[in-house]
Order: C-alpha cells, then structure tokens, then sequence
DNA sequence: AATTTCGGTCTATTGTTGTAGACTAAAGAT
DNA sequence: ATCTTTAGTCTACAACAATAGACCGAAATT
C-alpha cells in the first residue's frame, strides 16, 4: 500500500473533496474558498498535487476521489499513535485522558466501540 | 498555557532528553548522535531552540526539561484528534480500529483504562 | 607555552509547506 | 469576430523544518 499521509493543508483540502464529491472543479473552487479561505489557484495547485499522488482524479472537470477518508485516517492514525506513542494505544489513551474525567456516557459509549472491534 | 507543539524533530530531541537527563550536554551530544545520527553542532542547535522556547534548560553544561513528557504529549494528542477528527474520540478509535480485531486481553486492558478515568 | 578538548554560536544549505499572481487555451455568449 | 467566462498551468515566494560545517573562546592537558 502506498504511502497515505498527507500534510495539514492537504488533509483540509481532501476534506472538502469527501464532503461534497462529485462535484465540478469550478464548485470545488467556490467550496475551498468558503471552508478555507484559499483562492482558485491555491486550490487548483492542491488538486493538481492530489491528482499526482493519485488521492483524486479530475475527469472533464469533475472531481471525486480516489482514497477513503477512512483510509487516510486510519493511516494517520497509526503514524501517529506509533510515532509519538511507540505504537501503544493504552499510552496514547493515558496522555490523552490526563487531567480529564469520562462522565458514565463517554466512558460507556466507548466500551461499547471497543466491543464492536473485539474478536469473537 | 503555552503552546506545546512540537515539531518531529523537537520532539525525537526532547524523548532523548527525557530519558536521560539529567545529563551534560556532552553526554547529550553523545546520546543524541547515537539515537538520532546526529552531529554535534545540530544537538546543539535544537537545543538552543528548545532552551528559547523553554521546553529545556541548559545550565553550566546540565541539561534538564522544563515540560513534562506527559503534557506535550497530551497537546499533541488533544491537536491530533482536533484536526483530524473534530476532537472527536470515537471517532479516532473507529479510524485506528478499522480493519482490527482486539483480542481479549487488549478489549479488557482498554476497558480498564476507561474506568480509570471515570468520574466517581 | 603549546596543544587538545569542551562547550557553544553563527551561518548556511536543502527540502517542504502553504499560498497565490500572472498568464493562457478553449469554450460559450453577444 | 469579439468578448468573456471557464479551466487550468507555471512560476514564485515566504515561512519553517532538518541538518551541519566552520569557527571560536575557555579550560584542561602535555
């Protein structure tokens, strides 16, 4: 599998491609614009990286996508959690809980997606 | 609070001050060129830059944090899941889980680790 | 006294990120 | 046929990330 990750901008402009795709270049210009502030060929340089990188496809002026969100999530995710963290959910879970306090909901809501991933 | 975010390489030089120190800066140069391949004069550097954000202290040659490990990590968790997920939990363990199967020991470690920050 | 080591700075280079202005070819409207 | 959108490229530039070579004063060693 390729190499998923993605810088911040990158990240923020394929957002707005999975939020609305299809959709034409010229709408993805005014959505850009709107969601982020860019100009069109901010957004034009962008999607043409995408393109290169093979995360989107512009065909006849029509936009879509060519990687799952979840995907480039899930793979950040782990870059994440195995850079700053060794790899270690429980740690990664630890620094971010610190200082907080899971009121019954949070804490249940999450068990029971834990449960949902737990083999059978 | 100051803004704790730091960049990759800060980071991978702050865990080697974390596990070392107290240390001179020589045994840091050292530790530094093992762990990172680095040279001396970048070591050095770095540390001047982490000094001038008051991440590290470098005192007659004693090198020695000013943050703990804990709280950057925390921040850099708590911007992770902000920028790519909302801030939204749930939905980075979905995004990690994905395609996952926890084992036993691994759902009731997660568990337990929830309960540990329940609110009473 | 001369040499080496220690502790450190300063400048510099290369790469990447983030953003946009100037320009152009083709298509559509008047 | 001209004018104007549309769609897109190409160059550029500032900021920051990542790294290191050259240099230098002070202290220790020979």
């Amino acid at each position: 599998m390729k190499d998923l990750k993605l810088c911040e901008s990158d990240y923020r402009f394929m957002t707005v491609v999975w939020d609305n795709e299809p959709l034409s270049s010229k709408e993805l210009v005014e959505k850009c614009s709107e969601a982020l502030g860019w100009k069109k060929s901010t957004t034009y340089t962008v999607l043409k990286k995408m393109t290169e990188r093979g995360f989107a496809e512009n065909n006849s002026s029509t936009v879509t996508s060519l990687v799952q969100k979840e995907n480039v999530q899930k793979s950040a995710s782990e870059h994440f959690v195995e850079h700053t963290f060794g790899g270690s959910l429980p740690h990664f879970l630890a620094a971010f809980f610190q200082g907080k306090k899971l009121s019954e909901e949070e804490a249940t809501e999450l068990k029971a997606l834990i449960d949902e991933y737990k083999e059978v």
